[in-house]
RNA sequence: CGGGGAGUGGCUCAGCCUGGUAGAGCACCUGGUUCGGGACCAGGGGGUCGGAGGUUCAAAUCCUCUCUCCCCGACCA
């Protein structure tokens, strides 16, 4: 109010013109404008009960015509996914640069709403801070991570040449905030949160809002006594973000993810499934395995091992021009399976300083290496293949002839020898053909233990789309599913981060025996503009999208059909203020367009229901309209709220059941 | 970082090969006719052709360098 009285009065400065209430309008209407800072808490509801006068009352009305909604006939050529285009389609967001994105009046108000939800539900389990975005060097050098997140982390100095950097992510900062501040076990557990501005220098932003450089975030960390704390406080976010992304009106899946190098035991991503995801999801459509391509197992079936030849000793064979697995398998008349792939790579080890090392990872035939896994089995941060001539030092071979037998290898991995790695699936294979690490020249009868030995043997293959789901029942009976495998974006990724961060920065609390314990943590974020483009992958069609009226910009759009007629204009204005006052975010379409403008622009952005008020309205009646299923019915002008408010109560009473 | 593509009014694009000083549709402004699925007529405004340098009497067009954006890959707590 007080906002209002001040630029009541400054209006009333000078001598009135019509504009001037036009324009006071547009300030109630937009009481944020005058906030710094909206992105840090949502629009909060104007106190309708606390209104007072004609003029607000009316004022309250977002009208089309005085809005800013820059609708496009046709995407920029720049776009290529589906939410991307519809995103610039609609007026959501213009692009500034690679991965920055302007979001415009319609974009911030579907933001903001998303932000609520995520906001509401979170203060079930946690407490909401705000952290800066501008941090400095030494937290960073505490844990490790100054040097770890490389090139993705925007780097900056200050006047004084100080290292600064933008926030990535909060581990750091949240867990110098406990070490200074926690003492005791009584103050456990602790779980904060915030939604801010994250930044991230992508190698590659892509996709629209898909992979961006600035963007939104909600990240939450938890601080518990011990592990079985730790699993409260896991299943607590896990049970909330499945209510966030509910109400969303996300369809999505839980899956295994791999930690990275977040570190961390357990961790588990939300995926919503969609062709312009960049992951890889297995899951199976018998039981309810799911997990990420990084981490998915499954359920080899025996291999039939070919019969040996000669005295089944190892043989070398002259195999010229037969580099490739599939010269390799016609050459000897055997399938894939019987064949050992090799990959070569050199592996990047991060400690008090960077070393490279030598990997042979070696595999069936017809397996594909996953470097996530094979990362994780290493403990490798990063890989690259070897080259010719590190492939003639480590193992004597020219590529497309590489194969085990012979190698001298290291007894512990990332040694200063060669690490010879094998896929779990070898041990204990027979007969099987190989590189004899020698230009055209093959090996056959090798097995397994007898003809060559490894550093480690790992799951370090991803798993192919049609085999067994590797789940097992409480009898022990393996599932009957085969995998399949689709893509997906992620919206939410919840880890058990361990002590990795408490440790490294010392954060310690006395327990109940008055010993130091170091307090377990937990890392839980998701992506606030992934939601709304995961939204929009997910449900358009050839003329547009559309939202859950819980993140849509607005509930319901009034559309005059022809604003010169003016018992039509006057109908729509009061059913749209009806609808206000039922409660309902609405937009009244007032603009002095033809009909099928509107339509295709209320299509076009996203709002689930559109009444028509047209020329049925002489009679009483008008269209409410679904946006998702096209459908069309006629209502009584009296009737028309109430029916959109039961609609949009039932959608969220169903999110609630679930 | 490797490979590919593109930069010409706000948007989509033509013109470039074969140099001669910029065009269409949509959008925008004015007037009129229309008014239920992106109307029509008439008139009008708006572009140093991403930038720099060069060749030439003359460059959107040819050459060199550079910047930006998009796609594939690498990468991606």
């Amino acid at each position: 109010m007080d906002t209002w009285q001040a630029l009541g009065r400054t209006a009333q400065a000078r001598p009135r013109r019509p504009e001037d209430d036009e324009h006071l309008e547009w300030i109630l209407v937009h009481p944020n404008a005058l906030r710094p800072c909206n992105n840090r808490r949502p629009a909060p509801e104007m106190p309708r009960a606390n209104t007072d006068g004609k003029a607000l009352k009316s004022s309250f009305m977002h009208r089309w015509s005085k809005l800013f909604v820059p609708t496009l006939r046709e995407a920029p050529a720049d776009a290529e996914v589906a939410s991307h285009k519809f995103l610039l389609r609609a007026g959501y967001v213009r692009q500034l640069g690679a991965g920055i994105y302007n979001y415009l009046f319609l974009g911030q108000r579907s933001f903001n709403k998303i932000i609520a939800i995520v906001r509401e539900e979170m203060d079930k389990i946690g407490q909401e801070f705000y952290l800066p975005g501008i941090l400095p060097r030494e937290p960073w050098e505490e844990s490790g991570r100054w040097g770890v997140m490389g090139d993705n982390m925007f780097r900056l100095k200050d006047r004084k040449g100080a290292d600064l950097c933008l926030g990535m992510t909060h581990e750091e900062i949240m867990t110098s905030i406990a070490r200074n501040e926690l003492r005791s076990y009584k103050q456990l557990p602790q779980i904060w949160y915030q939604i801010q501005t994250k930044f991230r220098d992508e190698p590659r932003p892509k996709s629209g809002l898909l992979r961006v450089r600035q963007f939104t975030m909600k990240d939450s960390y938890s601080f518990d006594l011990n592990a079985a704390g730790l699993d409260k406080s896991f299943d607590l976010h896990d049970q909330v973000y499945r209510r966030i992304f509910t109400r969303c009106g996300l369809k999505f899946v839980a899956v295994e993810a791999d930690s990275g190098s977040m570190g961390g035991s357990q961790s588990q991503e939300f995926m919503v499934y969609t062709d312009a995801g960049e992951d890889l999801i297995a899951s199976c459509p018998v039981c309810n395995y799911a997990a990420n391509l990084e981490k998915a197992t499954s359920r080899l079936e025996p291999v039939t091992e070919i019969d040996p030849t000669g005295d089944g000793s190892p043989e070398l064979v002259h195999t010229p021009g037969c580099a490739a697995i599939a010269d390799v398998a016609a050459f000897f008349k055997i399938s894939p399976a019987s064949d050992i792939k090799c990959v070569a790579y050199m592996a990047l080890k991060r400690g008090a300083k960077e070393t490279w090392h030598g990997v042979a990872a070696f595999l069936r035939g017809d397996h594909q290496v996953n470097e996530t896994k094979l990362m994780g089995a290493l403990g490798a941060a990063e890989l690259r293949p070897m080259v010719a001539e590190e492939l003639e030092q480590y193992l004597h071979g020219p590529a497309g002839y590489l194969g085990p037998v012979g190698l001298n290898h290291d007894a512990q991995p990332m040694g200063d020898g060669l690490t010879v790695i094998i896929d779990k699936s070898l041990e204990g294979r027979k007969n099987m053909v190989c590189g004899a690490n020698k230009l055209d020249y093959h090996i056959r009868n090798v097995c397994a233990g007898r003809d060559f030995t490894w550093t480690l043997a790992a799951d370090i293959r991803s798993v192919n789309e049609g085999e067994a789901c590797p789940q097992t029942d409480a009898h022990g009976a393996s599932c009957s599913g085969k995998l399949v495998v689709g893509k997906a974006v992620e919206v939410g990724h919840i880890f058990k981060l361990g002590y990795k961060y408490s440790e490294a920065m010392g954060a310690r609390v006395l327990d109940e025996n008055g010993k130091e314990v170091t307090p377990i943590m937990g890392s839980y974020g998701i992506g606030i503009e992934r939601i709304l483009t995961a939204a929009i992958e997910q449900k358009n069609d050839a003329n547009g999208f559309c939202l859950a009226a819980s993140i849509a910009p607005f509930t319901v759009v009034v559309t005059v059909t022809n604003v010169g007629d003016q018992a039509l204009r006057e109908t729509g204005e009061q059913l749209a203020a009806e609808l206000e006052a039922a409660g309902l975010d609405v937009l009244l379409d007032d603009r002095d367009e033809r009909a099928g403008v509107k339509f295709k622009d209320a299509d076009l952005v996203g709002i689930p229901y559109r009444i028509n008020v047209g020329k049925k309205a002489a009679s009483g009646l008008v269209e409410l309209v679904s946006r998702a299923t096209g459908q069309s019915v006629d209502v009584a002008v009296a009737e028309a709220a109430a029916q959109v408010k039961q609609r949009v109560d039932e959608e969220r009473l169903l999110a609630d059941s679930q």
